[in-house]
DNA sequence: TTGTATGCGTTATCAT
DNA sequence: ATGATAACGCATACAA
């Protein structure tokens, strides 16, 4: 019976009928805690997850399960606490405890040194969303998130924007690095200055837009538009700009990244770049329920320009 | 060791201390597969959740695991597809496979019937979240959904309002109803006529939302107040509005429901009613892993009206 | 209060 | 290609 559920080869065709058809009819089901138990695979394995935006941990669970059904495995989805000093100590505990097949990690802990470190250690496979640093050491799933913010920029500039205001996310996302740089490296491009006073560092949350664009738009010479490094920052600036009395697109152009729901449930709905978030997390778990490949594999996704009412072309003043 | 880790009664004093000392010393964990083999428990839960809100989603996991780690319990986490045909043979599956202490239900499944006679079969452990039906057969948690509708619906009737537009949720979802009566019940509480034109049905949805309040801006005499039973709807109200040119609340006043991070992220901010999901699923769990009580509890939650810009009082015309 | 043995339901190894 | 059997790491019933 063992045999044949786990497809092994050397099986005879009649031996195989006559399993599954008990199977069938006693509506038998494999105890998932004995395999574990006596075999080298749980069919279980984990997210590990600390994101402030609840569409992005949600997309990415909806992602894994879409590749873990087609393997009969199960997924643990512990949301962390943001600042849990346990961390490390907790996702050691949901190894030993559990001996998950695998962990998916997303930003930021996909670079925590200690955690990547912990689990070579160990001896766990495990496969990175969005990593920024040690890139050989594990499988992983990408965007070019320089080339989609360097996109963005671009599609500012071809507005008439020229003072193109920059929120930028928490300097422990890999990510956030990425998207300055491309709008920086997109600035550069047309011969325009880059202005650091342009550029606020915000934390991927609404609130830490908000405040950003607040800041930007109390500039003296206040910028036309504002890119957000997220749609949860972007909504922050819309609001910033409502609140000052500002037409949007009309006095202000806004952008965000990522599109998530968010990005059309606003007011003006939200230009964005497309993360295709759901995709990149069944890629993840696809690298990890694939049999082992010989080399570690970075696999990359598209991502996309969604223009939609939140920007628009310069007015002459 | 067994024993102290469990801690049960009748073990010595210096026994447990170099057991613990043990434990300690060799980084100890104890294999979850093997305590669910050997035991009667699998130190995990599952959650059946589908709806169409991450924020919800996102609250109730999270809430459930607040009350789980103090007992090590484990959460799977499976999104379901709304439309799923296979839901029944996925819960018995999981249940077959993981013995799962328990099942929490979250709405529209938590009144499904036939899941619940599964569950009733098989003898399986199982809280409800806001169900409508057979309230007698499980434990679970609530909140007055009637009553907070009402409070809403009087709050917008004493800032003057006669005509309000309600956008009701999905008939499947027990909730639906009881918000429904609720505002039906406020509007008779002052006289005001029960107006059918007035009320459509969404899904929950932020789509649903725009499309129901476009039909009720639509109307020969179109309402001064629109009441979605959601915050998504509520968001989809708002931008109807934003796309006819209607000033909120000036010539519009909009309110949600469920107080998800949503209603602060739009503009302007909605009014709701505050639904504690996160409390809500922590109680779903505890009730769950405390010791099985002698009665069914049904354990009730506080709403709170919470009041922001985008309701006002009424215009003079 | 503590030691001991049996068994939980599979997988994996060794024979056949 | 298939049958038999020893683990897997704990909880538990029973004995001491």
């Amino acid at each position: 019976m063992s045999r044949v559920l786990n497809k092994e080869r050397y099986v005879g065709e009649e031996t195989r009928a006559k399993v599954e058809a008990a199977v069938a009819a006693l509506n038998f089901r494999p105890n998932a805690a004995a395999r574990s138990l006596a075999g080298k695979r749980s069919f279980q394995i984990a997210l590990i997850c600390d994101n402030p935006s609840p569409y992005y941990v949600y997309e990415m669970q909806s992602g894994i399960r879409d590749r873990c059904v087609a393997d009969g495995v199960r997924m643990i989805a512990q949301p962390y606490d943001r600042n849990s000093t346990t961390l490390l100590d907790d996702i050691e505990n949901l190894v030993d405890a559990t001996h998950v097949d695998g962990l998916i990690l997303t930003p930021p802990v996909s670079d925590y040194p200690q955690v990547l470190d912990l689990l070579q250690r160990r001896g766990v496979r495990f496969v990175r969303v969005s990593p920024g640093t040690a890139l050989e050491i594990a499988p992983s799933t990408f965007i070019d998130n320089a080339a989609a913010a360097a996109t963005m920029t671009a599609h500012l500039l071809s507005l008439g924007h020229r003072r193109i205001g920059f929120i930028a996310g928490h300097p422990s996302y890999a990510t956030s690095g990425q998207r300055l740089q491309g709008y920086a490296s997109a600035l550069g491009q047309q011969g325009i200055a880059f202005d650091p006073a342009l550029v606020r560092e915000g934390s991927y949350d609404f609130a830490s837009g908000a405040a950003a664009a607040e800041a930007l738009l109390a500039l003296p010479q206040p910028p036309t538009a504002v890119f957000a490094s997220s749609d949860d920052m972007a909504a922050g600036a819309l609001t910033a700009a409502h609140r000052r009395g500002l037409s949007v697109p009309g006095q202000l152009s806004v952008a965000g990244f990522d599109d998530t729901a968010l990005a059309g449930f606003v007011w003006p709905p939200l230009t964005t770049i497309r993360q295709p978030t759901r995709k990149m997390a069944y890629q993840a778990a696809d690298l990890l329920l694939a049999p082992a490949h010989a080399a570690i594999e970075r696999r990359e996704v598209a991502y996309e320009l969604i223009v939609r009412e939140s920007t628009g072309s310069v007015t002459k003043a």
